[in-house]
DNA sequence: GTCTATACTCTGATAGAC
DNA sequence: GTCTATCAGAGTATAGAC
C-alpha cells in the first residue's frame, strides 16, 4: 500500500495522506450511519477524492469497514486497559477511569452505539482484535489486567476494606455504568425529556454522582 | 389495512394470521441483520410469501422497520415502567427489575444491539413512541413514574434508611448495569474468554451479584 | 495516484394475472 | 390476497486514460 520506493517522500507523504483522509472521512460516515447503511459515495465525497481511489488504497467497502472498527476499538481500550491494570489504588482508577471514559465520550457520542452494532455484526473481528489491543503479546493483556485487578480485590477485602466482587463483574459493571447512557441516548433523552444541553447536564452529573456510587457499593 | 367486512372471519382470520407471520419474520430479521442490513427478500423466504406481499401490508420496508421498532420497544419497557411505578419497596423494585430484565434479555439476546442502532439511525422515532408506551395518556406514563421514584428515594432517605440519589441516576444505572452486557456480549466474551457457556454463567452470576452491588451502594 | 466512465449486481418497489 | 414477472434506481467494483 505505502510506497516502497526511497523518493524524497513528497509524492509518499501525499500518498499517506490521501489514504488518511479516507480513511478519517470513512471513520466519519460509518460511525454516523452505521456499516451497512454508510455509501462510499458519501465517504469518497466527504473525502474529497473519488470513489475509485477507496478502492485503490483498501480493496472493498469492506476492508475499510474493518480498518475503521479496529482504529475505533483501538482509540477506546488500550488507555483503560493500563488504568485498571495499573498499580493505583482501586478507588483511584474507578474515579480516573469514569472521568477519562465520560470525557472521552462526550467528545464521540457516536462510539458505543457504532461499535455496539459492528461488534454484534461482525462477532468474528473481535477476538482477534482484542488479542492485538496493546502490541503483539502472545499471553495477551486481558488476562493480565484482570489478574492484578482480581488480585487487589483479594488483598482489599480480606482487610476488611472492600466488599467481595468478582473482578469480572467490577469490570462489567463499570463499563456499562460508563458507556450505556450514551449509546441509549435517544431512548434516555426522550423519557426524561431532555434536550442535547440537558443530556450534557446529565453525564456532568455523572461525573460525580457515579464514582460515588460505585464505591459507595464496594466499601463494606 | 384489516378487512373491513362483516364476512365471517376466516379470511380476515388467515389475513391477520399472514400479516402477523410478515411481522415476525421482519422482527427476526431485523433484529439479527440490523434494519440497513436487512433484505426483504430474506424476510419474505423466512415468513414464507413472496416479496410482494410485504408492500401490500407494509407499504415500504422503511415502514415495517418501523413496526418492528415499534414493537420491540413495546415488548421491553412498559413492564418496567409499572414496576418502577408501583408501590412496592425500593429494595423490591430492584431485585425485581434485575431479575426480570436479566431473563427476558437472556431469550432475546439481539434486542439491546438492535435497538441501540435503531434508535440512534432514528432518533426522531423515539419520542412519539415513548409517549404511547402505555397508551394514550396525555402527561405521559414516564414523568409519573420518575415522580413515585424520587418521592420515595426523598422519603427514605430522610429516614436515614437510603443514600441521597438522583431519580434519573437511578434509573440510568439500574439499566445500564442491565442491558449494556447483553449489548456488548461479543466484547466481553473475547475480552473474558468466554464462550456461550461461559456467557451465560456470567448473566447467572449477575441475577445474584447485580441487586447486592446496586443495593449496597444505596445503603447508609 | 487520481480521475472519468462504465459494468454489473442487488434491492426495493410496482404491474398485472389469477 | 397471493403470485410471477419486471422495472428503475442505487450501490459496489473495475477498466482505462491521464
Amino acid at each position: 500500500m505505502a510506497k516502497t520506493t526511497t523518493r524524497r517522500s513528497t509524492a509518499a507523504d501525499r500518498d499517506r495522506d490521501t489514504e488518511q483522509r479516507i480513511l478519517d472521512a470513512a471513520h466519519a460516515v460509518f460511525l454516523r450511519r452505521g456499516t451497512a447503511g454508510a455509501r462510499t459515495q458519501e465517504i469518497a465525497d466527504e473525502a474529497g477524492v473519488n470513489k475509485a481511489l477507496l478502492h485503490y488504497y483498501f480493496r472493498s467497502k469492506d476492508r475499510l469497514a474493518e480498518a475503521v472498527f479496529a482504529r475505533t476499538m483501538r482509540g477506546l481500550f488500550p488507555p483503560l486497559l493500563a488504568l485498571l491494570g495499573s498499580d493505583l489504588e482501586i478507588e483511584e482508577k474507578v474515579r480516573r477511569f469514569v472521568a477519562f471514559e465520560l470525557d472521552a465520550l462526550a467528545k464521540n457520542p457516536y462510539v458505543p452505539a457504532y461499535l455496539i452494532a459492528e461488534m454484534n455484526q461482525h462477532p468474528d473481528r473481535v477476538p482477534q482484535l482484542v488479542k492485538s489491543l496493546t502490541g503483539l503479546e502472545i499471553a495477551g493483556v486481558v488476562p493480565k489486567v484482570r489478574a492484578v485487578l482480581q488480585k487487589q480485590i483479594d488483598t482489599r477485602m480480606k482487610a476488611r476494606t472492600l466488599r467481595p466482587i468478582a473482578a469480572e463483574q467490577f469490570v462489567v459493571n463499570l463499563i456499562s455504568l460508563c458507556i450505556f447512557p450514551f449509546a441509549a441516548r435517544p431512548l434516555l433523552c426522550a423519557a426524561l425529556q431532555l434536550d442535547a444541553k440537558g443530556f450534557q447536564k446529565l453525564i456532568e452529573d455523572r461525573k460525580t454522582a457515579l464514582p460515588r456510587f460505585f464505591l459507595d457499593a464496594l466499601r463494606p
